[in-house]
DNA sequence: GGTGGGATTAGCT
DNA sequence: GCTAATCCCACCA
């Protein structure tokens, strides 16, 4: 089965991380844009990956609910780095949320990854998560980021380094991008108070991956 | 120096 | 549907 290959592929496998290009245009265009990519993480116990099916953008005008619209603070020093920077933080105190900054440096604008698609290190992913379905692995994005064993420590870090990425290419796999059929849905984000009403969440309408939150669309 | 809220989840009713 | 678990930070005193 496919999804194990990853686990034994030769450690001197090239990353090909995605093209500085991959992040011109517009916060909302990139969130769209993420869709179909892949996301890799390796630790010492493993490597997993997953398919991102659900994105948020956060912008730094006219968004409440932007962590940067307040400025820059030590907690989200991170949203003001170069595109291509992790962001990510503790949320209630449990979890934590994992975002794309997508924006040049001093802007504060970035892209949460709310669910994904497990594609390789299953085992791995149902071990951490305690979890044996494949729809209760990366189906939010305090549980994709619990699944992919991501670590606060990768907050800042760019994402093409060895132990998170992201990528098209990845083993054999299919380009990681929206297949023929996949088509984007657009609604409201989740779970915030202040600029509920923005249409900023993004998702493969088809995906039975994405979190099962109420879509409030 | 104290307090309250938040881009969440799991488990129970 | 409701709530507990749990912590960083902004805000007010």
């Amino acid at each position: 089965m496919f999804a194990n290959s990853i686990l034994t592929m030769s450690p001197s496998h090239r990353i090909e991380a995605l093209p500085d290009t991959f992040y011109h245009g517009s916060t909302v265009a990139i969130a769209k844009r993420l869709l179909g990519v892949y996301l890799v993480a390796n630790s010492a116990t493993g490597t997993t990956a997953g398919r991102i099916v659900e994105t948020e953008a956060y912008l730094s005008k006219n968004d409440p609910a932007c962590h940067a619209a307040h400025g820059e603070t030590k907690r989200n020093r991170a949203m003001f780095g170069a595109p291509g920077t992790a962001y990510i933080y503790l949320i209630y105190g449990m979890y934590h949320c994992f975002n794309v900054v997508t924006r040049p440096a001093g802007c504060g604008e970035a892209v949460l990854i709310r669910a994904l698609e497990p594609v390789s290190g299953i085992e791995l992913m149902q071990k951490r998560r305690k979890k044996e379905k494949l729809t209760d692995l990366c189906s939010g994005p305090g549980k994709l980021v619990q699944a992919q064993g991501i670590a606060i420590a990768l907050n800042g870090t760019s994402l093409d380094g060895p132990k998170l990425y992201l990528t098209r290419t990845l083993n054999g796999l299919p380009t990681g991008k929206r297949r023929p059929g996949e088509k984007i849905v657009t609604s409201t984000r989740i779970g915030i108070r202040t600029g509920a009403d923005l249409p900023l969440r993004f998702y493969i309408g088809s995906s039975p991956f994405i979190s099962r939150s109420i879509s409030r669309a």
